[in-house]
DNA sequence: GTCTATAGCAGGATAGAC
DNA sequence: GTCTATCCTGCTATAGAC
């Protein structure tokens, strides 16, 4: 039978359910009957298309991460050039909004983040798609941009560091949505959005030593 | 036979080796098979002292993370009262050198984290323990203290995300130590600490809405 | 309290019919 | 490509000797 509503193939329809129970449960809690019963397909089928739970595991690093991160740097160019300028404060709010509202829904935000961060406290094959195909060259690009607006004393280590710590704060506040909204207090609706992005831009601009004071 | 070397009994020998295993790998990933091997006690012994599996990982959380968590903000309050005021300066350098260099061993501090993510991630029973007994409590404190420095058209939400921001830094830099080194390219070491807390200060304060640019 | 043996079940993977 | 039946391993949990 072909598996869920309509023309999505068997192996599209896999690698779908498996993002999502992957990033909500880790690798392990995850077994491959619940995966095909979801995609309402057969168990052999993860063995078929993909030859073992592994593969299906890198493979929606390869095939839907990925992309995910595309979308989300595209997002981010499309905000910047929008702004018509790369100042330091351009910058944090194009990323901002592209990380926090941006093109994906709540839902594949969320995953994103989940997966992301599951690899980070525990490395596997994936970590190197996360690392070297995406966050050095997103850092990369983000140091160019700021290299002109911060004082000439400043060395590179020093600019990573404040690069981090804008990421960090992005990255804790997709993942830790849980926390965040019980001691805030509110859900992740699009006011709060708002309102954290430019929590995020406010703190990060003040925090960077930038050559002004920039508002 | 008593289990490892030396007086530690057991049920001690068990919550140490769990506490490891789940930090590095996560609930499922860890069988009680290892953790029984690893401990060098009988398959039988965790549940002759817990009871099942989950029960061993709920204990872990009452009996060695929140012991940990105690330490790190007694070595808190120690750094602040060393200050001699509770400028947010002092503030924020005090809760970051108990964070990060604080009064647990590095591999210590990394399993802190470790449990802290996975729980931020992926909540079981042992979120209201982190949540509830450890980080509110914290942030009301740290709230009382930045209060009387902050503009007083600053509201509470604005003030929480503020100290979310500094813990969002903090947290980062302890558990995604991996992506860290590898971006900066130094190993962990007691310069990188330092330089670490002082980045976080200096990120945090500038960052901050206090009445006067301090520094 | 400690240990062995084992029940009972769920997991990944595969063979082979269709 | 799909599906069923099945192998085999490894899991948690327990019973019962010591």
């Amino acid at each position: 039978m072909s598996p869920d509503s309509g023309n999505k193939t068997t192996r599209d329809c896999l690698l779908e359910v498996a993002e999502r129970l992957f990033a909500q449960k880790g690798y392990d809690a995850v077994s491959v009957r619940e995966i095909t019963n979801t995609a309402k397909c057969n168990l052999a089928s993860v063995n078929y298309h993909f030859g073992n739970k592994k593969t299906l595991y890198l493979n929606v690093f390869r095939e839907r991460w990925m992309l995910r991160a595309q979308y989300i740097r595209a997002c981010f160019e499309e905000n910047l050039a929008g702004c018509g300028d790369t100042s330091p404060a351009s910058v944090i709010q194009s990323l901002a909004e592209a990380l926090i509202k941006g093109p994906l829904t709540d839902e594949e935000r969320l995953f994103h983040f989940q997966l992301m961060i599951r690899e980070m406290t525990k490395p596997t094959e994936a970590f190197e798609i996360v690392m070297e195909e995406t966050m050095k060259p997103t850092f990369e690009g983000l140091e160019q941009l700021f290299q002109p607006y911060l004082h000439e004393s400043i060395d590179e280590d020093r600019t990573l560091l404040n690069i981090l710590s804008i990421f960090s704060m992005v990255l804790y506040f997709n993942f830790a949505r849980l926390p965040v909204s019980k001691i805030i207090g509110h859900a992740y609706d699009q006011r709060f959005k708002d309102r954290l992005v430019q929590h995020i831009v406010d703190f990060s601009l003040s925090g960077l030593p930038v050559k002004e004071i920039a508002r």
